[in-house]
DNA sequence: CGTTTCTCGAAAAACGTTTTCTGAGGCGTG
DNA sequence: CACGCCTCAGAAAACGTTTTTCGAGAAACG
């Protein structure tokens, strides 16, 4: 009888005549329990919809069967592919996500993180670039367990999924300048982002390797939004000696890019050269066609889902393993080599093909 | 002191010496409890680094200060930005978001509801058109508040926020009409969704209004998905009376469209009027230049969410409230009047621009 | 001075589970 | 036959809060 309007392990107790600890083993199916009143309770349960209250649970057994995860928007294309892969596991481990946006401030976060721990997350997975800060790392060196995405910590040694940032980064360049440029761009992300770290050093160090120019000009440091890349691609127009092509550290700022270099009346490929990172939906969309590094994201958000579930199951504390995704250049149209054969000078004397004159 | 590891309420009370009915009291202000007593375990609760378990509170209270979000799938553009609207609230609220995808199957969307019904979330908001299926229905009767988004259900009266699909779309076909089409397609969404079923009525209305060209062959269902866009645009090439322009009943739809449009040689707008529906974040990007009905998601979200907690902490269950968002058309490059006056023929027949020959 | 009212805190009862502790009966074994 | 060891299931103790109940002392009031 559903006196108060939810349904209690106790209701199904007194309908069958047992005890609550019965009707728990015998549904639990943890101890053993006479076939013929697991029968019955079994049969109650289901009689009367029966259905265990999850906070219960969770205060008894100290396990929520929820994991935290907190990226930096949502909104941000990237994003939700990771999450989708977080989540594929998560149906699968019956776990539910805890979603937070921090917008990448740290008082967000903080407290967002206090929020998951007060809710008892069995754990979280991290897209931040805030994992240094001693005041999140204060929260993290708790026992819940951690994962972290595309954002490393440079002092401490965690749970980790990332992509080769030196592989992708080294064969972007190169690719770059086996199609005959010397004068490459860089859009790279926030310092405070391991990746966008990585890729920038990948980048110097290819760049040096291969004799390209090395001119602090050709870097223009953004923070992964599209108006960064757009931002960029103005600025870059604005130099004297401009540069043939454009990586961006990332699609959404490509975009970017791409737009204002429409704008400008530059064409992609024939007057600038763009390649991306990420791989993002659209970007294989041919009005986009953006080359681009690929990144598993979905596979990338499973697997920091996987590492997760491995350490909330494993008794004792598993030492870190991080997991590097190696990236593939995927070919689109957005580079060629470039019109001058790489001493570009005047991209802005060539007039977008739209208007013939 | 933290024996176990976590600090309770019973740490704090042993602390300061006070009962621990005290310590709640005087942490959450709610019964009156002495200045001086206040002040200690206050302190008290700060030096020790006292959180309170907000399971053992939900457990306790009922209320969870978390609500469930359901959609059909994160990864699809428009929906992270629902999203985000609704997590503006809820973090105002002090309410966590739990996600759940449902990838539109009728029974990972019980069962999700039914997890989140166990972790006694405060509320939940959806998208998704099942919320007339019988075992939705079930689980929606119960006393847990809901609100939908964007689909709604013809036999009952829920709280609701939804786009006005009947203007949007009178707008949309206006317009085209307006510049000279008399043979408009449409791409239009799954029939189970209520809104795509209001446009697409809209659509018929108007366009017998208009006197366009009445013509079933011009009426494309697709499922809101770039493919089916793509799709829809193949089809319509195979028509001997080609549209002369398409509406798609959704921005990633229109992507599709915009695609296959390019695959096969057709300019937009030259050869081809395109519409979209949504306003995605990327349909202002000058190489996708999508003009599209604005739907102002972030706050539709937020509505929603503002909706639901009404709900949750009003008394007596309010009368369900319909919030109809007005619609904008946003004029961007991908419309312009029929090369032949409306009475197109041929648009395979026109070269795109690029190749000027 | 006795009675009522108020203020403050402590004690205890929930909330709905799981798990530990007991205990009763049956059965094999020395 | 006594002993121990199973199998089964009930009682009770957690888990960490909030809320209700209760009680003691002080203040107000006749």
């Amino acid at each position: 009888m559903p006196d108060n309007g939810r349904i209690t392990i106790r209701d199904v107790a007194a309908a069958t005549g047992h005890a609550v600890s019965t009707v728990s083993n015998a549904l639990a199916g943890k101890r053993h329990v006479n076939e013929e009143t697991r029968r019955q309770v079994k049969e109650a349960a289901e009689r009367l919809g029966y259905r265990p209250s999850a906070v219960a649970r969770s205060l008894r057994m100290k396990l929520s069967s929820t994991i935290g995860v907190l990226v930096p928007d949502v909104s941000n294309p990237a994003i939700p592919e990771f999450i989708r892969g977080i989540d594929d596991i998560a149906v699968r481990e019956g776990c539910t996500i805890l979603l937070c946006n921090t917008d990448e401030l740290v008082e967000r976060q903080v407290s967002q993180m206090q929020t998951l721990l007060d809710r008892q997350v069995d754990g979280m997975i991290l897209i931040s670039q805030h994992c240094d800060t001693p005041e999140v790392r204060k929260l993290l060196d708790g026992k819940t367990p951690f994962v972290l995405i595309q954002r490393r910590s440079s002092r401490f040694r965690d749970d980790y999924v990332g992509s080769d940032n030196l592989q992708g980064m080294r064969d972007s360049v190169t690719y770059l300048h086996g199609l005959g440029h010397r004068r490459i761009g860089l859009v790279t992300g926030p310092g405070t982002s391991s990746t966008a770290q990585e890729r920038f050093e990948a980048f110097e160090a290819t760049i040096a390797d291969l004799g390209c120019d090395e001119d602090p000009d050709l870097i223009y440091r953004g923070d992964y939004t599209v108006e960064a890349g757009y931002d960029a691609m103005h600025y870059f127009a604005t130099l004297s000696k401009r540069p043939t092509a454009v990586i961006a550290s990332n699609d959404v700022c490509a975009l970017g890019v791409q737009d204002a270099a429409s704008e400008l009346g530059l064409s992609i490929p024939q007057d600038l050269s763009l390649l991306g990172c990420d791989d993002i939906d659209l970007a294989r969309l041919r009005r986009i066609n953006l080359s681009t590094l690929h990144l598993p994201k979905r596979e990338m958000g499973a697997a920091a889902a996987e590492l997760l579930m491995r350490r909330i199951h494993s008794k004792r504390p598993p030492t870190p393993r991080e997991i590097i995704i190696p990236t593939e250049l995927v070919l689109r149209e957005s580079c060629a080599a470039p019109a001058d054969g790489g001493n570009a000078k005047r991209p802005a004397e060539r007039r977008p093909l739209v208007s013939p004159g």
